[in-house]
DNA sequence: AAAAAAC
């Protein structure tokens, strides 16, 4: 449990009101109640959280004209900072204040051709920089450049001459831990900066026993084979300063690894009290949230309201379908006869849901691949790759991919199953949510078509995402309509007109 | 049930 980690009641400890202070420079009330409730929509003053960014101490007017002219940033990026403690912030409007080496501005420029930081990280990165290196939580859009956040908070934070692990970030799947490790090897590519993955088979046939401890000083990985290393002495806690949760709502969810990341977390912070925790992720439902402002002490805080969070760039779609077998039709003639709007994900509740969907396409001739938890590492590795190449065009997947899988050229989501909670047969809010952003990066267009099978309590799960998102869901009023799907596209801006 | 991973 949170003991150890806990040792002071974070709300308490972090709205001792007089501390207690608001870049967005809003009044700061007496703020035991108001913080335990960030992101609380039904409790936000509607106003003051859509004017939150504007008033943002170093956000002013000429920020708000860039605003205008950045096609990427999502229109609607109401994020709401809540700091801890007196440190003031100044919102890093150009890379050029965060004090980076030239060696890390080169990376941010020459290799990830940046030009600004995004809202996010104008945001989040001098809170991550700032000593005394306060914790922080931090919602933000989908594709709205997290990782950039936290991989750079952990390069800028790594002292290049020490050779030990500084930095360590934990990530619910392989996938996701092999893709930040390459934002990561991108970006500090001029620094010299080591990193190693920690994912299970990479070191197939080596004895972990036998192993040299890493010496790498930024450590990327999956809960499981951090902990190995760990129990196993292969991974200095000494000198860690900065430990990130990629996806961090599901890693410290009840249903996800909470024991994993708590134990994790104990650990570190027996040898290193003062070390700084980040957490990230584009979702954080109230359960999470009350507990993840509980574990870390005095966080600053970063949130977006709910009706905020969907992607204005992507437009969705729900087809009431007669039988299950229309899904599969839908999929043939709307879907892989439309010829190039993009890469196509298609989403599955199960992995046998997978190889079906999968065999019916292939056998139909068409070129998919699909991807789930029980193929073997190596052949994860391989379809997904493939599909970031651009090698294939369709890929099949459970929710494996559904956070933080970042693709371009994904345009179109297909939810073939919606998204449910295995105990309630409730929506699974935050999936869904994941899942629409795997298109849409970076203010891209895109659509999601949701299957729904009709006399199933599919059309009651659909209203319910809606009504939640406070989104438009349009219906496709015939299921076999190429026209209406035609049109669905063109208005989505995926299709000519 | 998806997922990670470990004994």
């Amino acid at each position: 449990m949170a003991d150890t980690v806990e040792k002071v009641p974070t709300v308490e400890a972090s709205s001792s009101s007089a501390e207690a202070s608001s870049i967005s420079g809003e009044k700061t009330e007496p703020t035991t109640v108001e913080k335990k409730k960030w992101g609380d929509v039904e409790d936000d003053d509607e106003e003051d959280a859509k004017n939150a960014i504007s008033e943002l101490n170093s956000l002013s007017i000429e920020e708000e004209e860039k605003r205008e002219s950045v096609l990427e940033e999502p229109e609607d990026a109401n994020i709401k900072a809540v700091t801890s403690g007196d440190t003031p912030y100044t919102s890093a409007s150009r890379f050029e204040d965060l004090n980076l080496s030239p060696e890390l501005m080169k990376g941010l420029y020459v290799e990830m051709k940046f030009e600004k930081p995004s809202k996010i990280q104008a945001i989040s990165l001098p809170m991550i920089m700032t000593p005394p290196h306060k914790h922080l939580i931090a919602q933000a859009h989908n594709g709205s450049g997290k990782t950039t956040c936290f991989v750079l908070g952990m390069l800028s934070r790594v002292d290049p001459t020490l050779r030990e692990p500084q930095a360590l970030c934990i990530c619910p799947t392989r996938e996701l831990a092999n893709q930040n490790m390459e934002v990561l090897q991108k970006m500090g590519k001029f620094t010299g900066i080591t990193a190693e993955v920690a994912v299970p088979e990479t070191n197939r046939g080596v004895n972990i026993a036998k192993r040299a401890p890493v010496s790498a000083q930024v450590v990327i990985g999956t809960p499981g084979t951090l902990k190995k290393w760990m129990s196993f002495k292969k991974l200095g806690l000494n000198h860690l300063k900065i430990l990130v949760f990629d996806e961090a709502d599901h890693m410290l969810a009840t249903d996800g690894f909470r024991d994993d990341s708590l134990k994790i977390m104990k650990d570190i912070e027996r040898v290193n009290p003062n070390f700084q925790v980040l957490l990230f992720s584009a979702t954080f439902n109230e359960t999470v949230k009350d507990f993840v402002a509980r574990t870390v002490k005095d966080p600053n805080q970063l949130f977006v309201k709910r009706e905020d969070l969907a992607l204005d760039s992507v437009k969705q779609y729900k087809v009431i379908c007669p039988r299950e077998e229309n899904k599969i039709e839908v999929i043939k003639d709307q879907i892989m006869e439309l010829g190039d709007i993009g890469q196509t994900i298609i989403f599955v509740r199960t992995k046998a849901s997978a190889n079906k969907v999968h065999k019916a396409l292939a056998e139909m001739g068409y070129d998919v691949t699909s991807v789930h938890g029980s193929m073997t590492e190596v052949d994860r590795d391989k379809i997904v790759k493939e599909f970031k190449d651009c090698l294939t065009q369709v890929l099949i997947a459970t929710d494996v991919i559904a956070r933080g899988f970042d693709q371009q050229r994904v345009n179109l989501v297909v939810n073939y199953n919606l998204p449910t909670k295995y105990e309630t047969g409730e929506p699974d809010y935050e999936v869904y949510l994941h899942r629409v952003g795997r298109a849409g990066r970076f203010g891209r267009k895109g659509a999601v078509f949701n299957l729904l099978l009709d006399g199933s309590r599919d059309r009651e799960v659909m209203e319910k995402i809606e009504k939640y998102f406070g989104a438009v869901v349009k219906e496709i009023k015939s299921w076999n309509s190429e026209k209406e799907y035609k049109g669905a596209l063109k208005e989505a801006g995926l299709l000519e007109e």
